[in-house]
DNA sequence: CAGCAAGAAATTTGATCATATTTTGGCTTT
DNA sequence: AAAGCCAAAATATGATCAAATTTCTTGCTG
């Protein structure tokens, strides 16, 4: 059953297609705060750095313009989006009623095992912010609210979240060179202790505390910067 | 200073690219219920019936999947998503907390001459629901809410609430297959009447109150049909 | 004479297509 | 019924065309 005795191209490094890879690729690069707000994003400059052809770059680019992490900017140009205080009101409207009940669901399902991994997320993030990490500390947090929503059980609600995510990640990066690591909220604690203790209520008025800790911040900067 | 007098191209017929295009048609079709639930979609059927290349049609389609109108099964195939119940009810979660808010923030900026324009809208809507024209009612009662909340002024949340109408709107075709347009719910003249009031309690009251009950049907049928 | 600005060429980038390659699923044969 | 063949569909590449931006030239004005 196996196929011919690889006569050919015996590696087979990848099977998964090459326009997921790209944007996988491209959307971590954004989510993480690796490409600054504004930054112009060719499509030809993207298959020479990447190796790509131009059509899987060019799958790639609408699926994040479509997710918001880029924008189209009318005259067929690309770039990674500006965030605008009007839209971070809103955002912030969205993830503190969609990740409340997100968090309110995941305690139904969450073990203590699960937990004490989340627990140990939280401590690697607290190395990050102590050591000036900064990748360290987006990607960590990130981390945390991802592994903790996958546990709600509620494939729609977490992507709604996850897009908001890759629309102010950029901007969080911004964030963390403003006021830098140390001044970063982290509420994780309490939310870790709620969890432990089972109260849905105590969980999901953390996580809102967490999220608009956050924020605030990005707010502030957003303020000064635009 | 002014451009050359239009010395060239005195004809503009389409500077929209095709890949838009596409997308634009195919997004209508699954909206309205033109497409059922589970149909596969070929690429290569597209760029025959659509007479489009396949670098646009492979643009669209990826593009609709990232939005949740059409699902990637793996295997390369692709199609358009069943309904699952569990997602329905995560869909209602969200627009009523959403659509809600988008209300709400529609009545600061909503005149009496736009309310005007849609109580017309909502009578043509009736029209179709007496005349059982099950496409003038699922355009209608589509047209009737985005142009409610276009009002709010709040883009990011506004598209949210269009995505999740993207994913039930080849359900809601299902339900008037199966319940007819006669008994479909119709709260657009509460939501009229508390609209010319300006109260927002009561404009989002009623809107919920017609979320409700559209997507109880929904549920009802997928809970039937699966 | 210098500087500015408008217009045109050139370069860069995006959009589309035709084609080659690979994979998948069905079908046949034993 | 399992294994392998075949057709169809998807992926990926490169070439080609079109559009837009940049740059350069050229003419005009102060």
């Amino acid at each position: 059953m196996v196929k011919n005795t690889t006569s050919r191209t015996p590696v087979r490094p990848a099977q998964i297609p090459a326009h997921e890879l790209v944007y996988q690729q491209l959307r971590e690069q954004i989510l993480f705060g690796e490409m600054a707000p504004g930054q112009a994003v060719t499509i030809q400059g993207l298959t020479a750095s990447l190796g790509a052809g131009m059509t899987p770059v060019r799958e790639a680019i609408r699926r994040l313009i479509s997710e918001g992490a880029l924008v189209f900017q009318g005259n067929r140009r690309v770039s990674v989006p500006r965030l605008r205080a009007e839209d971070a009101e809103q955002i912030i409207f969205v993830r503190k009623t969609v990740e409340r009940e997100l968090s309110r669901r995941a305690v139904k399902n969450i073990s203590t095992a699960d937990i004490d991994r989340l627990a140990a997320i939280d401590t690697a993030l607290d190395h990050a912010i102590s050591s000036g990490d900064i990748a360290g500390y987006l990607r960590g947090n990130y981390q945390f609210h991802s592994t903790l929503y996958a546990f709600a059980d509620a494939p729609v609600m977490a992507e709604i979240a996850d897009r908001l995510w890759l629309r102010f990640g950029p901007s969080l990066r911004v964030v963390c060179g403003w006021f830098g690591t140390q001044s970063l909220p982290d509420r994780h604690k309490d939310i870790l202790i709620a969890l432990r203790s089972g109260d849905a209520d105590a969980v999901a008025n953390a996580l809102v505390q967490d999220i608009a800790q956050g924020m605030e911040k990005v707010a502030a900067v957003l303020a000064e910067d635009n």
